[in-house]
DNA sequence: GAGTGGTCTAGACCACGGT
DNA sequence: CCGTGGTCTAGACCACTCT
């Protein structure tokens, strides 16, 4: 883990162990910064960047003058176990499955173009996938890749379970993401492949994904049969990175 | 604006300007950290605070090794702005409107009782409301409040269209968020307010709100007609604060 | 008034990316 | 190799909460 080999992510893992194990109970206080920061033999400033994990997790709050509050356990996931549909599927216990409909490679549309930061007229990788949880169809997965990383993906074997950590073996990594999360409706790829009516409403969720350096990576569409999934985010006043935005999903119907 | 009076939010908000500008180019290079401290008049240690912010938000990316490249200007909206459906209503230019539908005080039930953390057989008030955008139903908003909150909202006026405005009026903070994004079917009142069939999908937000001591403040369970919203999040590797979570969501036809 | 977290500084060393 | 951001330290002062 990559926990292990820094100062202040070791210090933020055993808090959040801490809480977790009901140390501080719910509800409870923290120690004060300069207590921990002696407790662990470090200095303030890496107390306090420990803290800022678990605040940002929404683990604890912080406020000037009183000690800091559990707000309760982490659910969040890594950001690998977020990105990569299979991980998340072992994380809860479920035999992730992804079944690849088609790959093709043609001129990326006017979406796909702004998205992946392409020059118009270039050539986008796009994948259709279903994904599947213990065999049963859960969601449609429509990936489009820059040449850079498509080249790659084009050359994995038809069964690959997860692209993403065959990707990663070949040193692409995910570093940043934007999602979108609304309402669509089944198409008739959709209705065929999942198994739903046309016109059947779907949890969608889409994301831009970049690399380290700030390269596009993957601009995908994925589409969830009803409760199967949900998302949860947490934010403060402090740093909010979820927003409401005015949505254009097309209406029902068709 | 409270970015005013702290120096590494000036010098965020200075930052954030200058890339919405174009001062750098979209996909252009931050100068450096011992640059930008030079140039502000500031410790590194401060400019790495300011950056962060920008990091949080999706703006900047960074790595050890080279300087920080602009990810592009930043969507996000200020926390109040995400919380308040009518601050969020106002700033796209829309006129936001309430309707309060009912407010009873009743014991809260198992869920409430979990969320708001209270003792089993206490009272919350519990508010229905249709929230419209330039008279057109938009969401449907069912909120739980702790007592100490719910008295403040009884006592105000019937045609009140911003709860959260008065609510801070009173002193009642809101610092922390929990959000669970996932699909929802109209239940026959949801059906009546908002003028679609009944069983038809919405996209349902849940949200637990706190304060800055920890204390719950809100639960609330808000549902929009597709096409209205969709809610956007920036995460990284750094700090992830999105999660999928496997879903118990009720199936459609009831 | 005592204790706490928030802000800011100055300096050090290291890991990494590019040349 | 140099320049960069990442980590860590030590210390200072301030704003705030609580009793």
């Amino acid at each position: 883990m990559d926990d292990r080999d820094v100062l202040y992510r070791r210090v933020a893992a055993d808090l959040r162990e801490a809480v977790a194990g009901g140390v501080y109970g719910s509800d409870g206080r923290l120690p004060a910064e300069s207590a921990l920061a002696e407790h662990y033999g470090v200095s303030r400033g890496t107390i306090r960047q420990a803290l800022a994990l678990l605040r940002a997790g929404g683990v604890v709050t912080s406020r000037r003058g009183t000690r800091r509050v559990v707000l309760g356990a982490a659910p969040a996931q890594s950001f690998a176990e977020l990105l990569s549909f299979t991980t998340w599927a072992r994380s809860i216990g479920e035999e992730p499955g992804g079944v690849l409909e088609s790959l093709t490679v043609r001129p990326a549309d006017e979406e796909e173009l702004t998205r992946l930061r392409l020059r118009p007229g270039t050539q986008v990788y796009a994948a259709l996938r279903l994904r599947t949880l213990s065999g049963r169809p859960v969601m449609i997965e429509r990936t489009a890749y820059p040449s850079r990383v498509g080249r790659i993906v084009a050359a994995l074997p038809a069964d690959t379970v997860s692209y993403t950590e065959r990707l990663l073996g070949h040193g692409i990594v995910f570093a940043d993401a934007e999602h979108t999360i609304d309402l669509a409706f089944a198409d008739p790829d959709d209705a065929r492949l999942l198994g739903c009516p046309e016109g059947a409403a779907l949890l969608r969720e889409r994301r831009r994904t970049t690399d380290p350096a700030g390269r596009p990576v993957e601009w995908s569409e994925d589409r969830y049969l009803p409760g199967t999934v949900a998302f949860t985010v947490h934010n403060s006043i402090a740093t909010s990175t979820l927003s409401r935005l005015r949505s254009a999903a097309q209406q029902p119907g068709q």
